[in-house]
DNA sequence: GTCTATAATGCGATAGAC
DNA sequence: GTCTATCGCATTATAGAC
């Protein structure tokens, strides 16, 4: 069959061989970048030879191309998890919880991401527009609807949002520099969740009403 | 004279060609790194040939050695104006002033770096042990001692610094996506004012002492 | 489907004239 | 100091045998 090109894969060997190249991409492109990556160290992550792999992408710029779409809904799950119905302290305590989770068990994605931001989006600022604006808008109002109950303090929830992502999102891509300024003492899985309870502190906080209440 | 290529230049027209060379290196390494940035560019960019380019510096490599040398000084100076015989709340306030500013105002040299931990940082992992750690752990302990003095609540010194960084510089490294989430309405240097505002607001109130004591 | 070989281009760096 | 020309290697992608 001659179809191993496609984005959609007809046999389970063909998405078996696309998944273990995708994942060791993954690898390269979220520390290298899209230009410093290049193929042969995929292919060799990929344990696979390079024509082989291109047998099953066109391009380098298609590896990244699926890998980005693919990743794009996970990494924007927690967000659509918030829950206009629930306890905004409950929700906002598990937003950071998930997103320090991921920050901890999936660091590669977020690179990716933080890669493909940094260096203006080239391949992403569709996306951006048409997936992430919208949802962001519609949390936005879940956000506004908490602050005029009164349940927390008004302030701008962009920025609120912002502020989670740059937070949660710092102990992925600024691990190196994290682990440096901790040192050898506090190396260790427990920086993650020592974060998520600062963090909790600082939003839990910061967002309660205040008694005067004004 | 053969001086041309050693970090200090003994006339001043090396100098000015070497600055011109490495303000047009920050435009190309900021916005695609290390690998991705190409001699040709910076050398396009800096309006010289690439040969007349290698003539001042040595190699691409020493060009962004410079460069993270000459701009990490620059980059840590708020944090080492944070003054411990300062009220702590001014001294907050005016850190994150500062720290917006800069990514408003050199939002190139925040991405610089950011790059470069986000790869690992390859280049720069012995700066972050000799100087930024020695520095984050003073800075520490003038926390503390406000914590200690009642003066901000008790909370994870290391982590309040990562959160301003984190926070801050989100507005400079990820610009596009800011940018892409606020809309066209919202376009605009506005966004820097509405920031620091936001978060002057969530560390101020997030961190001013309960008015039950612990 | 997978391989070896190689085309085609990009890129860092140098040679050598002026 | 600056240029044109070019070397030498890395890298993306393809050709064609098996």
């Amino acid at each position: 069959m001659s179809a191993a090109r496609t984005s959609h894969p007809r046999t389970r060997i063909q998405a078996k061989r696309r998944g273990r190249i995708l994942e060791a991409a993954l690898d390269v492109f979220s520390t290298h970048g899209f230009r410093g990556a290049t193929i042969d160290q995929i292919a060799e992550a990929a344990d696979m030879s390079k024509p082989n792999l291109l047998y099953y992408f066109r391009s380098k710029e298609a590896i990244h191309h699926e890998l980005i779409q693919r990743l794009l809904d996970d990494w924007l799950q927690p967000l659509r998890d918030l829950d206009p119905a629930g306890d905004p302290m409950s929700e906002l305590r598990a937003y950071i919880r998930r997103k320090i989770e991921m920050s901890r068990d999936f660091p590669r994605e977020g690179r990716l991401f933080t890669n493909e931001i940094l260096q203006g989006a080239p391949h992403t600022l569709g996306m951006l527009r048409d997936v992430l604006k919208p949802l962001v808008d519609e949390k936005v109002k879940v956000i506004e609807g908490w602050m005029k109950a009164g349940h927390i303090v008004r302030t701008d929830p962009y920025h609120l949002i912002f502020s989670l992502w740059a937070t949660t999102q710092h102990y992925a891509d600024f691990d190196v520099q994290v682990r440096a300024v901790l040192g050898p003492e506090r190396d260790g899985e427990g920086r993650f969740e020592d974060a998520a309870r600062f963090l909790e502190q600082l939003y839990l906080d910061g967002l309660a009403p205040r008694q005067g209440g004004k």
